[in-house]
DNA sequence: TTGTGTGCCCGCCAGG
DNA sequence: ATCCTGGCGGGCACAC
């Protein structure tokens, strides 16, 4: 599934991948030649931030290259790892960063590479890109017939490579279950906080995005690109009513109420809304409302009902039909999938 | 489940 | 001329 409703994980997923039951879970990263220096920081960073309770780390990233030597970074330092390819042998998540496309770039990957990429998908593993990254994980085939995103800037060269893959340049991120891609640079963080959310839940997610200081709120349905055309006198944008309706998510929030709180005609207010944020009000306002209510859902004991009017949504089966169309689980099946992280 | 009303989204366009 | 605003209305999604 492509991210249009962001989150596209069935039940079965989040149970069965919970890793918070078992040993840790452990990520390699595969650094190519010319890797983009700023992607490969971003897996340890993130994922080293994920944390429960008492500050135990939920995964372990590890860094590999094809022949275990050092490898060229595409802002020319080089960077020594401390595995080779058999590292991705026991890993849960391989992640290949973005690397950086010279003109004559062909489009295949290394054989062995290749080897390694389609075993982790043989044996379950979860895979994803980053950026360019992409380019790698369609090169063993990966992503035939798959939805699968990339920097927006390689989209048509991407096409006229891999035309099978269903390639859709203008989200973050896409969630395919074991297959991640992400655009460029910046959506790889958002992708690692989505995967986290994925595993661990909203709570421990924001948790780490709080600690890398990056916005936790960016879901794959987002654009690319947000169109900013110059930047405009501050008294008018829609920021500061987005941050007042956080505060008052429980509230009935007509787009008129919203209109009225930025100062602005209905109209020029849904319009500059769109044009800062990639999305209408009202679905920017369900996320916000999702996101609260499953926080709720994990932090407290308060009833499904009680969680709706404070999310925002008049009832119970609003939001039932709400998260079920973002993340495909009941309230309470939520509830149980994560309460045993809160526990750990 | 289907039905009905309400609010939203956004192209269109006139006016500043 | 060019850009921005905001009212209108058809089509549509969602709430009840």
């Amino acid at each position: 599934l492509v991210i249009d409703q962001p989150v596209t994980i069935g039940p079965t997923a989040i149970m069965r991948k919970n890793p918070a039951m078992s040993r840790r879970h452990r990520i390699a990263m595969i650094a190519l030649d010319k890797v983009v220096a700023f992607d490969l920081g971003v897996p340890p960073q993130v994922f080293g931030a994920a944390r429960d309770g008492t500050g135990r780390r939920f995964y372990e990233v590890i860094t590999c290259t094809p022949d275990g030597g050092p490898v060229r970074t595409s802002a020319g330092f080089q960077v020594v790892p401390d595995h080779g390819l058999e590292a991705t042998v026991t890993a849960d998540t391989v992640i290949v960063p973005g690397i950086h496309l010279d003109a004559d770039f062909d489009g295949t990957a290394a054989p062995e590479v290749v080897a390694a990429l389609v075993a982790a998908r043989d044996r379950g593993a979860r895979v994803m890109s980053i950026c360019t990254g992409a380019f790698v994980l369609a090169a063993a085939g990966l992503l035939d017939d798959h939805p699968a995103t990339t920097h927006w800037w390689h989209a048509e060269r991407f096409r006229h490579l891999h035309p099978k893959v269903k390639l859709d340049p203008d989200v973050l991120f896409v969630d395919d279950g074991e297959l991640l891609t992400s655009a460029g640079v910046g959506a790889g963080v958002d992708l690692c906080l989505h995967v986290i959310r994925r595993d661990h839940g909203s709570e421990v997610a924001n948790r780490a995005a709080r600690r890398c200081v990056v916005p936790p709120w960016r879901d794959g349905g987002q654009a690319q690109y947000i169109e900013r055309p110059l930047p405009r006198v501050a008294d008018t944008t829609t920021a500061p009513t987005r941050a007042w309706a956080v505060q008052h998510i429980g509230d009935r929030l007509t787009l008129e109420v919203l209109a009225a709180h930025s100062s602005m005609s209905v109209r020029t207010f849904t319009r500059r809304f769109r044009e800062e944020t990639g999305v209408s009000p009202t679905r920017w306002l369900h996320r916000q409302r999702i996101d609260h209510a499953r926080q709720l859902l994990e932090t407290t004991d308060l009833t499904v009902d009680q969680i709706a009017r404070r999310a925002g949504f008049g009832t119970a089966t609003s939001l039932r039909q709400h998260l079920h169309t973002a993340i495909g689980v009941a309230p309470t099946a939520y509830r149980r999938t994560f309460a045993r992280s809160r526990a750990g």
